[in-house]
DNA sequence: TTGATTGCAAAGTGTTTGCAACTAG
DNA sequence: CTAGTTGCAAACACTTTGCAATCAA
């Protein structure tokens, strides 16, 4: 019922190596720098499919468009961006955690999961420019 | 340079009896319903023409959809949105706010912002189904 | 072989925009 | 009067789907 095929296995393959969120169109986009062609309606149904069997997180954005990362079990953690030029910086805090646990449960929700982003400006950017 | 329209006053009056999140679709349905009709084009131009004045919360859905609701806090805020029904709680917190800070300096960032989103299932959905 | 999977193009969303007609101030 | 607003329809961006061709098992 399930088969490997070129396509899922790039894929698979770029997720397992991208830790940042990312558009279906990127990854469409970036296999096919890569070499590894695959069909933007192939990236839709198989990031579906992926998302649904819980193996990949889906974030909604402003733009109405969903990003994907694959699902990182073992260590949550969030982004520390520079506005500027994108640097990235990940940064893991357990206080934050507990918080945003205890402020569902005080209202009543469960199965609780959260986003958080930071944005900001780098050092070499408020420096440089 | 901002007019008193029969359009802009039927939204706004809207929007202050509507407690919840609402899709721009949906108000343009409701208004309609009321006997007064405003197009799609223009509920589009008056939502976002007040988001941007801050004056109502946008919030993106997995549908790939905006809803809009009048803002209720002046004080930064974030939100515990029902993964199910979308029914929203807004929730203020100062630990998470200094956290923010604190982590950004420790990186070199500054002019830092944060966006959270808390997801879950409600009181009312997981006793429902 | 044969049913799952793919690519293509067409169709579907929700949202934005150009433009002529309209209207509040 | 006249610049801000509106409605319409066309344009957009992202995503989904029908279908015939392809390919893993």
């Amino acid at each position: 019922m399930s088969r490997t095929t070129r396509q899922r296995s790039a894929l698979a393959e770029l997720l397992a190596r991208t830790p940042e969120f990312r558009s279906a169109q990127q990854i469409h986009a970036m296999l096919g720098e890569e070499g590894e062609p695959v069909s933007l309606a192939t990236v839709y149904r198989n990031l579906n499919a992926l998302a649904e069997n819980g193996e990949v997180d889906v974030l909604a954005t402003e733009g109405g468009e969903s990003r994907y990362r694959r699902c990182v079990r073992t260590e949550h953690h969030h982004h520390l961006v520079c506005r500027r030029c994108g640097h990235t910086v990940e940064v893991a805090e357990t206080s934050v955690e507990r918080w945003a646990a205890q402020t569902a449960r005080r209202h009543g929700f469960s199965e609780v999961s959260h986003e958080i982003e930071l944005h900001g400006i780098c050092d070499t950017c408020r420096s440089g420019s």
